[in-house]
RNA sequence: GGAGGGGUGGCCGAGUGGUUUAAGGCGCACGCUUGGAAAGCGUGUAUGCGUUCAUAGCGUAUCGAGGGUUCGAAUCCCUUCCCCUCUUCCA
């Protein structure tokens, strides 16, 4: 959501920000509703400070028993024309907030030109992808070759993009949780928070799901939907509040299932786990200053990288272009992991910075010593890191010849000690 | 699910149609006082929007939220959200 003083001020260089997010100008069109929205509040609130006046004279000389049919009279004769101006104030500056609820986020100066994720900017990589000599499976192979993962069964009960984890597979899910929470908490500076995973309408609207992406979503047979992602609960702590500087930042991270329609995404990742209905994810998400938002980014960035680093997973962070970034973004780096069954990197972690998009759409502020009125917050989120595509990159990656998986130094003690899932455990 | 009670400023709390431009207290800030502190005294202490060069003034709205009645609503009516108590059910 924008701050429509800041249009009122710059329209041509917010249409051109827009023009490269693919968004037709529409500054003039916004700035025509806000002015019949200004002209229309003046005008009502004129005829709103005669009428108070009026009450007043009414009350006192009602009190005193003299006669109040002049004032009475001038009353009624406004009344109408009061209303009617509340009328189009009120109109206008729902259909402003309408316009300006489905644009996204101006990009940061510094994002890459470009339209499709082939126009990303890798700008960092860590570790070498392992080559192994063998002829490497997919996951999925390896996994039901384990017999601890099955599609077939998850989609007799659910349907496609769904999948059941067994024996020691399904508690490596439960580990890596708790190895990167711990991280994020004993290491990193992070509050965890278990936070619900059904929310409102509103709360989807603060961080930018709504109104424009509802197909995204589940929705249940009530009003609540499935968060797509812990990002809207943690970020939704904050909103409607006035935080002090002081307490800045602040950190919170969630490890939590996260509910996706996948509409649209039809054909795409079929097969396997790399894209499901349902998943698990650690989230981060930072609430700062619009002066250290930038430093929080990068900081962030690292948070997620420690994990892979830790699983020895080798793994490249590209700045997205222009046309990838999301609706509430203004600048995203991904990090990509190297699967080595497919033979590529893959995303498993998004950290962006929204600037103070969803801070105003959640009116999350704070108060600071330097300025009388209260300022929006910044908000930042990451993945901490995406648990189910983690899993699909230790097995590829620590595959062995006869199909068993090696598990990472740093998560054995997670998993009671096993330093190898086999078939015949 | 059933019955009842309640949401007032940072906090507590008064206020059932007109000097409430929300009493009073606490907290906080500044000042006076003091050798210094406490106490005391004084002043100030919300947010949005409009107007404006202005974060100066002025106007307007906000007593959980949204509508309504009225010349006038914290107060009356309707809808809705949340909290509490009892009861019921349940992990």
């Amino acid at each position: 959501m924008f701050d429509i003083k800041f249009i009122r001020d710059n329209p041509e260089s917010f249409d051109e920000s827009m023009a490269l997010r693919k968004v037709v100008p529409c500054a003039e069109e916004i700035l025509k509703l806000d002015l019949n929205r200004r002209k229309a509040q003046t005008e009502a609130q004129e005829l709103q400070t005669r009428r108070n006046e009026l009450s007043k004279i009414i009350g006192g000389k009602k009190s005193k028993g003299e006669d109040t049919s002049a004032e009475l009279k001038e009353v009624s004769q406004s009344k109408q024309a009061q209303a009617n101006a509340e009328e189009i104030a009120k109109i206008a500056l729902k259909d402003l907030n309408k316009a300006l609820s489905v644009l996204p986020n101006l990009p940061a100066s510094d994002v890459p030109i470009g339209s499709t994720e082939d126009d990303n900017v890798e700008i960092k990589s860590w570790g070498q992808p392992p080559n192994l000599e063998l002829d490497a499976k997919e996951h999925f192979e390896l996994g039901e070759a384990l017999g601890q993962m099955d599609f077939e069964l998850a989609s007799n009960m659910s349907g496609a993009r769904f999948v059941t984890l067994s024996g020691s597979l399904a508690k490596m899910e439960r580990a890596l949780s708790s190895f990167m929470l711990d991280i994020h908490t004993n290491e990193n500076g992070f509050k965890e928070i278990s936070v619900p995973l059904l929310v409102r309408d509103k709360a989807l609207y603060g961080t930018g799901q709504l109104p424009k992406f509802e197909d995204d979503l589940f929705k249940t047979s009530g009003e609540l939907y499935l968060i797509p992602t812990a990002e809207v609960p943690l970020a939704n702590l904050v909103s409607n509040l006035i935080v002090d500087e002081q307490d800045l930042p602040l950190r919170y991270t969630a490890m939590t299932p996260c509910f996706r329609s996948e509409a649209g995404s039809a054909g795409k990742d079929t097969r396997g786990m790399m894209r499901q209905h349902q998943f698990s994810k650690v989230e981060m998400v930072s609430v700062t200053t619009p002066e250290s938002s930038e430093n929080e980014h990068e900081r962030m960035l690292n948070c997620a990288e420690e994990v892979l680093k830790r699983l020895e997973l080798p793994f490249r962070v590209v700045k997205l272009c222009l046309g990838d970034l999301g609706f509430s973004a203004r600048k995203t780096y991904d990090i990509e992991v190297w699967l080595e069954g497919q033979k590529r990197y893959r995303e498993i972690s998004s950290v962006s910075n929204c600037g103070d998009f969803q801070s105003r759409r959640m009116n999350s502020r704070f108060r600071s010593s330097d300025s009388k009125s209260p300022r929006y917050t910044h908000t930042l989120n990451g993945s901490g890191i995406a648990v189910g595509r983690t899993m699909i990159a230790i097995m590829e990656n620590y595959q062995q010849v006869d199909g068993s998986i090696i598990i990472p130094t740093a998560l054995q003690s997670y998993m009671g000690g096993l330093r190898v899932i086999s078939k015949d455990e």
